[in-house]
DNA sequence: ATCAATTGCGCAATAC
DNA sequence: GGTATTGCGCAATTGA
């Protein structure tokens, strides 16, 4: 139960001494506290059977280093601590930009939704035009702006709304998106 | 990814880890320990981090629960030992979110894209045969469309390209986009 | 077979 | 006062 177990314990003054403390060497001139960020008395952890018992087999650590080649051990960790720290650092990075994208998305979004506006608002002009025009030219002699052909190109009615053959609904396209033209 | 308890294993129990967990509601029933390590030899100190930063006096853990409550530090110590859990968990979540969010964005960006095209295409369509027939109706005695007028509303030339008086230039628009029409 | 990269975990500090 | 977050080192795994 009492998971601690000595070594573990917090009550170990100073730092522990199973380790090297190699990271930096020549400090640790603390008196009485212990962790500031020293280490960890690892509670929980609950080993608590190495009465000198040997652990279970695993890998080849434990015959390897922690038996006989402590220092092979001990570069070992050094070594996956910095890579521990690069790799997190990458990740918090990945985040960063992650939420920039984001943003720039939103962005990129917003000025393509003006842009559908506008072009709405262009295409609504032109086909009234069009129709005005094309109603004053009916029967004067000249040929009539080919309608069909016209709304065959478009694919849809001149009175339809535009885009693909679906509305595009401006009115209710209201304020998603705040100013960003072009 | 990798890892463990990706087949769903609830963490409970041990099967995998190294550590006991006391703090498991299910308790571990497991006497077994697959620790390699007995202890945590702690190999790097890590103070001296943080430019090298004072440490402040230190909470009350060195007062309080290290000398006496253990029980109290222990009992802290799980709790937290949950709060850390969760809140990796609703991390995890999040950034999963994230990465959805992203792509339905360029969904939308792709369909807007899409979109632009599309009323680009008609409205050069449009534009063409009106001014066809500008030039067909010049000289035939009727009113010619106006088209400063129409210029005018729309804010551009006929000729020019439609938009914000900013040009679409659909040329290089190539690919950037995937199917996904509307 | 080796070593960097990832990942779950507990600890401790700190933010809230 | 407590929970929530965050940086850290450990150990296991994965991957190149």
């Amino acid at each position: 139960m009492n998971n601690q177990n000595d070594t573990g314990t917090p009550s170990g003054s100073g730092n522990q001494d199973t380790n090297v403390n190699f990271g930096d060497p020549g400090q640790t001139a603390e008196p009485l506290i212990k962790f500031k960020y020293p280490q960890r008395p690892q509670t929980v952890p609950a080993v608590q059977n190495f009465g000198g018992k040997a652990p279970p087999p695993s890998k080849a650590i434990v015959k390897g280093e922690l038996e006989g080649d402590q220092d092979d051990y001990v570069k070992r960790r050094q070594r996956n601590n910095i890579a521990v720290k690069k790799s997190r650092e990458k990740s918090r990075e990945k985040s960063q930009i992650t939420s920039e994208r984001i943003d720039q998305l939103k962005e990129e979004n917003c000025v393509l939704e003006n842009k559908v506006e506008v072009l709405n608002q262009e295409l609504k002009v032109l086909k009234q035009v069009f129709m005005d025009h094309a109603k004053g030219f009916s029967g004067s002699g000249i040929d009539l702006p080919d309608l069909e052909q016209l709304e065959k190109l478009l694919g849809h009615k001149l009175t339809d709304k535009p885009g693909t053959s679906q509305m595009h609904d401006n009115k209710t396209n209201g304020p998603s998106c705040s100013g960003s033209k072009s």
